[in-house]
DNA sequence: CTTTACAAACCGCCCAGTCGGTTTTATAAA
DNA sequence: TTTATAAAACCGACTGGGCGGTTTGTAAAG
């Protein structure tokens, strides 16, 4: 077999055996011997695609995200053309599909917070970029961004395992915070005007996190 | 002083401690020597209290339960009255109120999970009986539960440190939510059973959980 | 032959938990 | 109160295993 092809093999079955740890036993749980019993390749074959576990770490959130911005991309495409509000409705979309994919990017996350917290960074930035974005094209950019915490929530207690809706249920959810037409009744249009100015101001600065 | 203070004393010391560990440096650097190291106490001391880890993250979320409880039966007396949804104006000002509390329950329940993801079941029925009582009182269940939804977003996005939005914009966004005015617009009473029947009788099940 | 992919033994550190010992409190008899 | 004894709280050195990472060795690819 080509070279480039057994590495990207064995960097891939890594990375799947990561996931399954994270799944299966918590993100304590994974370990660099962990992962190799997993993948089925030796403790030095992993180290010899990572150089260290944080690489791997970095990887998987690299990997997860790529996953996912390619089907943000593609939906932003669909939907750009009909919906008054395409960025919202990407990300809807796009927690919904993370929401429904077993190998979350959540669980990623979540590990990545456990062992270096810093490398939740970029992920981050990317999401509140993305936030940005909505807040902009909304009329009610509050309404909108409860859209959005709502399907967060979603996402996050059904990975948490606190979720006490079946999978039908959790699709109408869904479904609903998708559709338009149910969240016109009750818009406010600008940031509620009451005396404050309007200016949404919407990138703040972020306060850099530091370690210690 | 007596022997019940000092030990009270004691496992408090270390139980702040373990909070303030998780919220600085991360789940993954709670450790029993670092728990010594920041409660003042030396580490036979902790394990005098606490015969192990486990029990630690087991005595953390049942304060930080214990808490919680206390203040949602605290708000519950005090919506019950007026609100035609008590169950769900006191889960939102809950998680409201944790959402705000520097020292969040949610973190003991990250560490809680990195750990021993098992410790998660009972902080996770308490929830689903919640949700079923939110579900039983309100008109549209579907809208309760992505109200309720959008709280966890709020909550768990700023714990994750990802929310662009400013303490204020979060307690507007939380004030919506709480406002049922905003949301009678486009309630859907389908799915449950409706019962329209003019007086809007409004669950009055005094106690939020009633599973014996 | 050189480089790359992998294997497996190995190393040092950190961490949960142990253990013998010391100090403080509780009990109670004198 | 004093004294004797037990029990509980606390201390800190120690241990054994697990973990991240290194090193040495081997086979395949180029």
């Amino acid at each position: 077999m080509d070279n480039a092809s057994r590495s990207e093999r064995s960097r891939n079955a890594a990375l799947e055996a990561a996931i399954a740890i994270i799944a299966r036993d918590g993100p304590g749980r994974l370990t660099l011997d962990a992962i190799a019993r997993e993948s089925g390749l030796s403790k030095g074959g992993v180290m010899h695609q990572f150089r260290t576990k944080e690489a791997v770490l970095k990887a998987l959130l690299d990997r997860q995200m790529a996953h996912f911005e390619e089907f943000a991309t593609s939906t932003m495409a669909k939907v750009s053309a009909t919906s008054a509000n395409p960025n919202l409705a990407t990300q809807l979309a796009t927690v919904r599909e993370a929401a429904t994919s077993p190998n979350s990017a959540a669980l990623a996350l979540v590990a990545a917070m456990v062992e270096n917290p810093s490398l939740m960074a970029l992920p981050r930035e990317r999401e509140m970029e993305r936030m940005a974005a909505i807040r902009e094209e909304a009329t009610d950019p509050d309404l909108a961004m409860l859209r959005w915490a709502g399907a967060m929530g979603l996402l996050l207690s059904s990975l948490f395992g606190m979720s006490p809706l079946s999978k039908d249920e959790h699709q109408r959810l869904f479904a609903r915070l998708l559709d338009d037409a149910q969240w016109t009744g009750l818009e406010r249009p600008g940031a509620k005007r009451t005396a404050k100015s309007g200016a949404p101001s919407a990138a703040k600065a972020a306060t850099p996190r530091k370690r210690a």
